[in-house]
DNA sequence: CACGCTGCCTACTACCTTTAGTTTTCTCGA
DNA sequence: TCGAGAAAACTAAAGGTAGTAGGCAGCGTG
């Protein structure tokens, strides 16, 4: 009794269990796990930390979550819905809207750099497999023949969800153009590369892009326009991603 | 006294402090280390468990190493050093010689694929820097100009490194084929477009680079073998330094 | 109006990493 | 050869973390 646990400042100042108004809403949790990994790094991420910013203890946690992974597995999805779904008409043709689409993919995790690891661990497949089906509805309509749409799928995915992965993980010495800290004692020639190399990482990132579906589909006309999403959008009209 | 701390069938069981010989020696704190990741997961891995192993208690093995992260560091920087360097003539073609590059990476990274945060932690940029200064010369013995240099090494780390790494952590059932966990019933189009797939991940990874390559490098013969070694491993012979 | 459920609490267990200080043995210079 | 100091182990403990067990106050429904 009078031990004000909860700090001068506080709404809730008497009684400890049960209040009035339920102190811990899903959403808040979230929202503060990731701020504080956001701002204070994901070392400084634990439930003591969490439960201080919601003026309640740690434990009492655990009657919203199974356990920290399931908070850190609903942080990871957060993190993939913040990517928006590019519209097709703000785009010249389909090998930009691709590459826009992995961009915006890109921007958001690199949004939050420090829960790189947790997406690692955690990235949640069915937000993204949803964007793939429709994804491959496009390729169908495209002309992309069956055999070869897992092939630029999985492709896709390898350069933006990994890629971004290891790139939010850099640090801040590396982070603004490629090979940056090489020693051209010892290593000359990828410093002379990276000396002469004319693009950001960003353009790296969406010149990779267009290389791997150059590459992979040739005969494909490069400047044909990406489908309306009312063409390849069939039978579920949910938006993949939406806030 | 009296108290065996090292078990009946240890060599030394008298006293505790100062050995004759040293009990820890840093090959075999790595080797075991890595061990214990592979075999009983990154969880189970902590440095009371590791003391345990080498008959010793954990606080010792701050005697050798500053903390947690330099033992983390340094087995990472081991199955890194697992990737060999392939051979210029067991391989057809530059591309393939990429390829094959590309895949003994992947394959080291797979054998421990607990450790998959770890290397997304502490990838020891160096050892890979030394890799890309001979693909740098490589590809100046290739024709490739200096300024797109950049967009192939940048590229196929991304494509390696970070496809390896994500690949690493996936788990048992969505290890076999693409896409194979996806529900017919949600996602019809990816389902079918995954059930027409003929590629192995494995295959879809090789052939991802090779989309890759041949889409930024259109004008470079696929066909041109791989420069020998003693051809890219002399000074660079493609450009002079700058800086 | 009472009783069960909800939502918080305290207390506690069993870990973990890391520091401090101690003890014994080895090495090396005088 | 001897003694000082470094090296390499130890114990003890601080401080922090995930998670469990059980208690208690208020809300709402029978």
């Amino acid at each position: 009794m009078a031990r004000d646990k909860y700090g001068a400042g506080s709404r809730i100042m008497t009684r400890m269990p049960r209040p009035a108004k339920p102190l811990i809403r899903y959403d808040a949790v979230i929202e503060i796990s990731l701020r504080i990994i956001d701002t204070e790094g994901l070392d400084a991420f634990s439930l003591p930390r969490l439960a201080r910013e919601l003026n309640v203890r740690a434990p009492s946690l655990y009657h919203h979550f199974q356990d920290k992974a399931e908070i850190l597995r609903a942080v990871a999805r957060a993190i993939v819905l913040e990517a928006r779904w590019p519209d097709e008409q703000s785009v010249p043709n389909w090998v930009e809207w691709f590459v826009r689409l992995s961009l915006d993919f890109r921007s958001a995790v690199l949004r939050h750099r420090n829960a790189a690891p947790v997406l690692l661990q955690f990235m949640p497949r069915d937000v993204l497999t949803r964007t793939y089906d429709t994804s491959a509805r496009l390729l169908a309509e495209l002309g992309v023949p069956p055999e070869q749409r897992v092939l630029i799928l999985d492709g896709m995915d390898k350069l933006t969800v990994a890629a971004a992965i290891t790139e939010a993980v850099k640090g801040p010495d590396e982070r603004g153009r490629a090979f940056a800290n090489v020693d051209p004692a010892t290593e000359p020639t990828l410093a002379e590369a990276a000396e002469l190399n004319p693009r950001s990482v960003e353009d790296l990132f969406a010149e990779s892009i267009r290389c791997f579906l150059r590459g992979a589909l040739p005969y494909i006309d490069a400047d044909a326009p990406a489908p309306s999403r009312a063409a390849i959008t069939v039978g579920d009209p949910g938006a993949p991603a939406a806030s």
